[in-house]
DNA sequence: ATGGGGCGTAAAGATTCCGTAAAGGATGTC
DNA sequence: GACATCCTTTACGGAATCTTTACGCCCCAT
């Protein structure tokens, strides 16, 4: 078997802005912070870039040479929902409500801050990596018998209080921020134990086993957690 | 301006600010374009209310009285990732990659105009809309009989859960992308199995036989797994 | 009519994956 | 320095999955 599956998936990210000196120092500046940058000095080309590759991020500089920018976001929202950064010196109000409202998913006026950008460039990357919305988080679970209380930290089961270890309430906390939804063992492993040991699945069963033991789960009747074979584990809260 | 056509839903607002004059400007402004709007002179008071309803953004003063708007922060995304608006008077490059890289979606800063604020919580709703809605649309096949939820992974049929192997859920999750058109076997094969397996057909057969067994298809009534001879298969929505 | 190719079902072997237990190593506290 | 707690690794039984093999069916062309 292949193992193709876990990929470093390096962010993609295109800069469309047509002062070559712009360019170049965005493209230093996100390259060292490990990004994969592509160039387009136009607003065609950069239309052109955005139907041929599959991007993750794109930087528009609204003051194009060949065309408005306001029009190249309109433009790329007909069929595509790329974050959309927009740089402009333009500082006007209107301006900003005009973008935003076309589709942009932030509005950074020139002259930045190059720490700024790159905060706002890893948020945008961070909410579109965050497919899955934990709007439906539970802060509080309880069905009379278990309860957990995330923000405080504390876990009765039939009154008593659980004691978990770091790695364990961590990894239950990923669960319930994704509550009802699958949790793959990748993402997991990334959460808890850092980007590097996406592989080590090892441990996570093992750490999978005390949690239910502690939760007082019973593999025979209905499960808090609930394993996806191949895939990850879930927290089923009303089943 | 965007009509807002498909979603009754009224968007669940939520400001954290200890001044009442900026807390009652903000109720009123978001009150008239629509949303529904809830209040917290606290950080505690705020993340109280966060963990007792569910919410769909949060605008989020830094200065609060209580405590640390950063603190308030961190300990909301321990366990939720709703959508956070920052706002602060303090327009340091420092600060505002520190919220930003706590979680939050957006920085703004005071004095702020209100178009422009209101244009950001468009965007931020727009953004959530997007994810919970647009990329999962094609993944959710209900027809009263049976329900397909791919994106979490649940299958129900007549009430009950199906459950599904690896393979099975890849050949199906194939299948449903190209909803009502043909899929060829080549095609499902290099998806599903990789490039280098495009001739074994002899276990898809055995995979959409066991597919159709646990999806209830009956071969001689109507067919969600229709069969295309020579070329492949076609998973048919609305027959 | 007849033979071949593609299709569908069933069952059996091989492999992988999961869960549990237990031992060794790392870390912090008293 | 002893102890406790937690993290990690190793080992193994059992279950589930994947793949292969075998066989019967239908359609179509010879």
């Amino acid at each position: 078997m292949t193992d193709k599956d876990t990929a470093p998936a390096l962010a993609r990210i295109l800069v469309v802005d047509d002062e070559p000196q712009i360019r170049h120092f965005l493209q230093i500046s996100l390259k060292t912070e490990g990004y994969e940058v592509h160039e387009a000095p136009t607003g065609e080309a950069g239309l052109a870039h955005c139907a041929r590759k599959p991007l993750d991020l794109v930087i528009l500089d609204l003051g194009l040479s060949d065309c408005d920018g306001t029009e190249v976001l309109r433009s790329l929202r007909e069929w595509s929902s790329v974050p959309v950064i927009v740089l402009s010196v333009r500082d006007r109000e209107q301006e900003k409500v005009k973008a935003l409202d076309l589709g942009a998913n932030d509005y950074v006026t020139k002259p930045f801050g190059i720490e700024e950008l790159l905060a706002r460039v890893r948020s945008q990357l961070r909410i579109q990596d965050n497919q899955t919305t934990g709007s439906n988080a539970w802060a509080i679970f309880d069905d009379g018998v278990l309860s957990i209380d995330l923000s405080n930290r504390r876990i009765y089961r039939q009154g008593d209080q659980v004691r978990l270890t770091p790695k364990e309430f961590a990894v239950l906390q990923v669960l319930m921020k994704e509550a009802g939804r699958i949790v793959t063992q990748p993402q997991l492993l990334k959460e808890v134990w850092g980007p590097t040991h996406t592989q080590d699945t090892h441990y996570l069963r093992v750490l999978i086993g005390k949690l239910r033991q502690k939760l007082g789960d019973d593999p025979t009747e209905q499960h808090y957690i609930e394993t996806e074979p191949g895939v990850g584990y879930r927290f089923s809260g009303n089943p």
